[in-house]
DNA sequence: GCCGTTTTCGGCCCGACTGTTTTCAGTCG
């Protein structure tokens, strides 16, 4: 569905752009009955060309030639080109002037794939959801053959409540619900284990559903126990090893029920990524052995399979963290022994983005402090808004001047914890810094930040960080792409070239943990750790509470395959101060 | 449409579940 995909990818580069052509041309191939193969091939291609490190327009531009990419032929790479060049793609425009807009719209519906939104289209004229809507109400589907009352009740509740196959939640809006629900299917009597999987237990940062796996034995009944939970809505479906279902919040919920002695084939399988899974499935297809869900097997041998480590020991590799399972060159390392040894959120010294009564949070800088400690932390940096972002109440200059004084205070009379002097400091539209220099040189920490005009286009908004970078005092740069999850688009923005003005500069950028910001993403993590720019992991605390953000951070830098070295806030508070002091 | 230690053609993951029909097609993960 490209036109619903927005949640999952960042634009800051023009591959995505290819992507959405690539994933509409493979919608409307389907909608065709074109070769389920070749509809595969341009979703792979798709696939391959968001996880790409080079900007291929760029590339194009420059009058290079395509790297060779996985997936993507003679065929393809000449799109790439026609789309980088002319904005469009001719196979495209032939495919839209056939097939309805809205009925790939369709194809969001649960429950509605190519045939079924075929069938309707010809036999009941249904080109979108309206029209869905209209001729499930009128009993119409129904009287198709392969269709029935079920079915149509269950795409006029798909259609109706807006569901659809790509809503994504937050990851830490949903974690503490699926840990709830493990808690309470491990007190089944007979269960032995249960464990979240999918893209939950991969850590990504928007997941689409609550996966499952539980080990117990068919006598147990789990599948009878699970559906009857408090928290549990509706049944979608459920048989002897499997159920989905409905939670009072809307999140979908599938549950599996596991033979123990192949738990960790199963967990390896379930928890993904596909293209991770595919990746092993030919590894061990080539050494002559078949890897499923329900172990793995040799021609005259079945292997232990109880354990994820007994799996990947018997494809001679190492356990494989399953942040990294995305079939992003972890086999590779992992063959090589070159797998990084990933932060962890023990690895945290400090905290550098946190905002105060003095702005907009809900506590004062010493209930922050205290806080902190607690958390394990070492150090803190004080980031409150200027007054120049009236929407956060921010300081004023002579308020700023006394928190300056009040940390020297604080500092000389609490122990075990040291704070930083430091802003959040607006970018504005031309890229200059909202504080004067005399303020700037007093503090520790200047975190930069585009907090209004969004919509600039790319040039103007790539020049407006570049100077903001460029800035003697600009030592971090905060929520680089302003996204916010399910609300606002990432700014459009050549991050390749921030993140090497900020390697030219030393300077680090941010990966906000703030649920609905998470930002940067993984692969910019790693892009930037490539170039050798440091990655702040912040919290961007607004009250005491909010410290637990650090946990979804580090996991997020670990997708981004970052170590501790990586991280800006793993070094103690002597680096940190020293970052101003080159100025 | 891509790919190749089974290489220029033939395979590309495949099983669970549902609703419908009565042996299977379609969807999903």
């Amino acid at each position: 569905m490209a036109q619903l995909r927005g949640v999952l990818y960042p634009k800051y580069s023009g591959n995505d752009v290819i992507a959405v052509h690539f994933d509409e041309m493979a919608d409307l191939l389907e909608l065709q009955g074109a070769n389920p193969f070749r509809v595969r091939a341009y979703r792979n291609a798709a696939s391959t060309v968001r996880k790409t490190n080079i900007d291929l327009g760029q590339l194009i531009a420059c009058g290079k030639p395509l790297p060779k990419l996985q997936g993507v032929g003679d065929d393809l790479a000449s799109k790439i080109r026609e789309i980088v060049t002319t904005g469009d793609c001719a196979l495209r425009q032939r495919l839209r002037a056939t097939v309805p807009s809205g009925m790939v719209e369709l194809l969001s519906i649960a429950g509605l794939g190519p045939k079924r939104v075929g069938r309707l289209y010809q036999e009941l004229g249904v080109e979108n959801i309206q029209q869905l809507c209209q001729a499930a109400q009128q009993g119409r589907i129904r009287q198709l053959t392969g269709f029935g009352r079920k079915i149509e009740a269950q795409l006029l509740n798909s259609a109706l409540r807006g569901l659809n196959k790509h809503r994504r939640f937050p990851l830490a809006d949903v974690a503490p619900l699926a840990q709830g629900l493990i808690r309470e299917i491990a007190r089944i009597p007979g269960v032995e284990q249960a464990t979240v999987a999918g893209s939950l237990r991969r850590m990504r940062d928007t997941v689409g559903d609550i996966d499952i796996l539980v080990a117990a034995g068919p006598e147990v009944g789990v599948i009878a126990r699970f559906i009857q939970l408090e928290t549990v809505s509706t049944v979608l479906t459920k048989g002897h090893t499997r159920a989905s279902v409905l939670l009072r919040s809307g999140l979908q919920v599938d549950l599996r029920v596991i033979n123990p002695d192949v738990y960790g084939a199963a967990l390896v399988y379930f928890t993904g990524s596909k293209l991770h899974n595919i990746a092993l499935r030919k590894m061990a297809h080539k050494a002559g052995l078949k890897l499923s869900e329900y172990g793995l097997f040799g021609a005259h041998e079945t292997f232990t399979c109880r354990s994820e480590a007994d799996v990947y020991r018997a494809l001679k590799l190492p356990w494989i963290a399953p942040e990294l399972r995305e079939d992003r060159g972890e086999i590779q390392a992992a063959l090589a022994g070159q797998l990084p040894r990933l932060v962890e959120l023990g690895d945290l010294k400090g905290d550098l983005h946190v905002h105060t009564l003095d702005s907009d949070g809900d506590n004062s800088i010493e209930e922050m402090a205290l806080a902190a400690r607690k958390s394990g932390l070492e150090y803190l940096a004080i980031t409150d808004h200027f007054h120049s972002l009236q929407m956060a109440h921010g300081l004023i200059r002579e308020r700023l001047l006394q928190q300056i004084d009040q940390i020297d205070a604080l500092n000389a009379r609490m122990g075990g914890v040291t704070l930083l002097k430091g802003i959040e400091v607006d970018i504005l539209e031309d890229g200059s810094l909202g504080l004067p220099d005399d303020v700037l040189s007093r503090l520790d920490v200047v975190i930069g930040a585009v907090h209004t005009h969004f919509n600039l286009s790319r040039s103007k908004q790539t020049a407006r960080y570049l100077k903001a970078i460029e800035h003697p005092y600009f030592s971090i740069l905060a929520h680089p792409l302003c996204r916010l999850i399910n609300k606002r688009e990432p700014v459009d923005l050549d991050l390749d070239a921030v993140i090497r003005a900020a390697a030219a500069r030393g300077c680090s950028l941010e990966l906000n943990a703030q649920p609905e910001r998470m930002d940067l993403f993984d692969i910019h993590c790693q892009h930037a750790k490539s170039e050798g720019v440091l990655i702040s992991v912040s919290s961007d605390a607004r009250d005491v509470a909010d410290f637990s953000n650090l946990y979804f951070g580090v996991a997020q830098a670990r997708r981004g395959w970052l170590r501790g070295q990586d991280v800006l806030n793993t070094r103690p508070v002597c680096a940190i101060k020293s970052l101003q002091c080159g100025v």
